[in-house]
DNA sequence: CAGTTTGTTCAATTTAAATTGAACAAACTT
DNA sequence: AAGTTTGTTCAATTTAAATTGAACAAACTG
């Protein structure tokens, strides 16, 4: 049956969410913001959490009040992060989306591409840092250059131990 | 004009910072806002840290050119997360900030202060979240209510189960 | 074919957060 | 005392980010 008139009007508003569907979408849109992701990407992933079959991105859109152009934004986002998939319902052209309930691999597919992604960043930026340092050691006193030298070397030695503690971490988490 | 002293007078630019100094300022700065503080929060800390001697808040705000608001509360996040400490320097009536090196420290405090928090309030409000599905069961088919029920059981359980790793980070950081 | 619907992109707008700067109090100096 | 300097607070402003909405392309329908 692609969609009949008869039973789901075009048009027609769908029935308002229940309450415990409404605070879920709050819970996850301040979650999302906690950890600087729009809010509307949270609010997203809370309704599809609790949705009892895959909606498309209109439904999505009325269902928030955000526009399409927010859920196209924000369905691209957290399919990238894993946290929802595509269903392809029946002969249907639109696009379904349901959440990843396997919570686990969400934070899995987090930790890549955001802790570690930012973890190599730190680490190439700290080089550049010291190669600097180098550059400039005829422009600096001696004093001066040995404090730096010694506090980079810290930090350093700081980022090596992180990098060393990441696959610790990718173990406990995976 | 009453500025006297002969060593430092008072309105004189301080030379500027090495170019090192500066880089540091901006990652500190890059890695803040990827943290969700304020960027000048880590410029702070990162002028602090290449700091041959404690510097005080006129001196901050005028080598990074930002307000003495800005500075004043930029400070006291600082300090309030134990990245900074105040020195008494000689008689002088300024106060006068240095970095704390361990870095260690600041994972720790961080950790308590910002994902501690957080961690509680994400389980109060699932609670509540619960709470209102109870309140709310009776307008709700069975089988919606079967679903959401098992849906935000699953958000409990591995809100239990990131509870019970809590302890193991901490082991892990401390 | 022309007309719908879906979904993307991007410029314009809105919203939220950081920053400034002015007013003020406190601790000094002359 | 009056005048400096330091540091805090908060309303006003600026800045950055999220959101909208319009233009467009693609995939369909009658």
């Amino acid at each position: 049956m692609a969609i009949a008139a008869q039973e789901i009007p075009e048009g027609a508003k769908l029935k308002p969410l229940p309450r415990v569907r409404l605070e879920l979408v709050d819970v996850f849109g301040r979650m999302a913001q906690a950890l600087s992701f729009p809010r509307s990407v949270g609010e997203i992933y809370g309704l599809l959490y609790l949705a009892p079959k895959p909606m498309s991105a209109p439904e999505i859109s009325e269902a928030l009040s955000i526009s399409k152009g927010s859920v196209s934004t924000g369905t691209r986002q957290l399919l990238t992060l894993g946290f929802i998939r595509k269903v392809w319902l029946q002969e249907e052209r639109k696009d379904y989306f349901e959440a990843v309930l396997e919570l686990g691999n969400m934070v899995r597919t987090a930790y890549d591409q955001i802790f570690k992604v930012r973890a190599q960043n730190a680490e190439r930026r700290l080089t550049d840092v010291t190669d600097t340092l180098a550059d400039e050691k005829a422009e600096l006193s001696p004093g001066e250059y040995a404090l730096i030298k010694e506090r980079l070397a810290r930090l350093t030695k700081l980022q090596k131990r992180a990098k060393q503690f990441m696959p610790l971490l990718e173990r406990l988490i995976k």
